[in-house]
DNA sequence: GGCTTATGGTCCAGGCCTGATCCATTGTGG
DNA sequence: CCACAATGGATCAGGCCTGGACCATAAGCC
């Protein structure tokens, strides 16, 4: 269907989608929004937190400060974040803003669903990442010691995101528990683990956005939470897995059943 | 070290750090540069094959025709290309180039090593990508059935890729094993799931490249990669981990004995 | 031999992005 | 009350990147 014109011994067409997949998925600016939007979907920006300095975050985010401020402009005027001059001043992250369907324009405008095979290599993917964190955390447990000094922080960060998981508001939920998902993951240990991690569950997000959030769901994620992070926390490997694939398996046989 | 100034509540400066990394990592010359490279590296670009017409390719990556001109140049430059004028002309793979380490200038300048932290990173990374894709891949083959239609033509990728490797000369070795592990890879049918194999493999392969290759290595991986591939073609879930664990533990010990 | 066609090679106008500089605002501390 | 410092706000020259047009080359076809 592409170009696969008299290459009959070497390489399978996929294998080159991989290879010459598009090296960036759009221009600086919008890129930036993602960013910064994702960080505050996945709850890793609270509200009332403050955000670097401009000159800081830009260099941080490896971009011109021009193209960070245009970003965060769009953020703010989204009702996202809000921006005080003046000493002690800054960017300061506000409560979600809730999504009010404006009436006219875009009015039935809830994203694509997705295709079904977008959907399945997502799940496969999510399922992949999120089993091997969970392994690896209760691992590093483990080996650690479940009662280790390094571990005492990190345990108090897990503990208070299952807590706010329970008590979330139910449009805050989504947010609440990517948090403690990315907390759980930090525990192994691995920066680049939480990038995938984070991005996986930003992919999953925005495809459970296209379909309603049940109440039921809320407290058997809860449910599953807890022995999730009873067993990881003991550095208990096996149950910890098998937890979380129960866990995973709720929203995906939800994905799968909406958009299939 | 960073921002952590009157922040007590809310967030981790690690969790952070997954928020604000960098959002590109280079120009658009160097990213295509990268890219390319990394799929003749890992053996996905083999020699004698065609690429796809500038045009196209630059469409395929999201770039323009002028910047993707520049990363091939540089490539043929290298010795990694060859372009040729006129009706059936093209960009041609070459043998991969020996790396004679012209003497004069950047003599000794073997990259940098990678910290410790970065080894253990990028190792925790891989375990738990390559682990979850040799059980996806299993997984996958099991549901169809292992004599399945839909499988034949990958099963026969999948052999040639593993009688490649045991035939492989020792400088070819490296990307005849990415080769095939990336092909059972592809059984599990997530793209983003062979994204990510791609991507940590070569950043495996980058610390590889900082120490020698021993030949008694090649002896045990191709015994292994033997075990993994009978267990994943057979569908045996369980197996096809452990195999694939072990066969991951030797560069493992390998990359930390060298590099900490 | 000449035409057609598919490719790489070259050039250019315009836009996005950057890095720098300077301005505007505001809380703190003398 | 005033100077200072830390922040967001604004502007501009220059560079990288893009999309398009056109040229050069070489293989096949009539």
């Amino acid at each position: 269907m592409t170009t696969d014109r008299a290459a009959p011994p070497p390489t399978e067409a996929a294998v080159l989608d991989v290879a010459f997949r598009p090296i960036r998925s759009g221009n600086a600016f919008e890129e930036c929004v993602e960013r910064l939007l994702s960080a505050l979907k996945l709850g890793l920006l609270q509200p009332g937190q403050r955000l670097p300095p401009e000159r800081e975050l830009a260099d941080k985010l490896g971009t011109s400060r021009a193209t960070l401020r245009e970003a965060l402009h769009s953020l703010v005027q989204a009702g996202w974040l809000a921006s005080r001059r003046g000493r002690y001043g800054g960017t300061f992250v506000l409560e979600p803003p809730v999504r009010r369907t404006t009436g006219k324009a875009r009015a039935g405008r809830r994203e694509r669903p997705g295709t079904a095979r977008e959907v399945e290599d997502v799940l496969v993917l999510r399922r992949v990442v999120e089993l091997g964190a969970v392994e690896a955390a209760a691992m590093a447990v483990r080996v650690a010691g479940p009662s280790a000094v390094s571990l005492v922080s990190r345990r108090t960060t897990i503990l208070s995101a299952l807590e706010l998981c329970k008590a979330a508001d139910h449009s805050m939920y989504r947010a609440c528990d990517s948090r403690l998902h990315l907390a759980i993951t930090e525990l192994a240990g691995s920066p680049s683990l939480s990038v995938a991690a984070a991005d996986v569950r930003m992919r999953v997000n925005n495809l459970l956005d296209a379909i309603p959030l049940l109440e039921r769901n809320i407290g058997h994620s809860n449910l599953q939470h807890d022995r999730i992070v009873r067993a990881v926390l003991a550095g208990r490997v096996a149950p910890a897995r098998t937890a979380m694939d129960e866990h995973l398996a709720g929203t995906a046989a939800l994905l799968r059943a909406f958009l299939s």
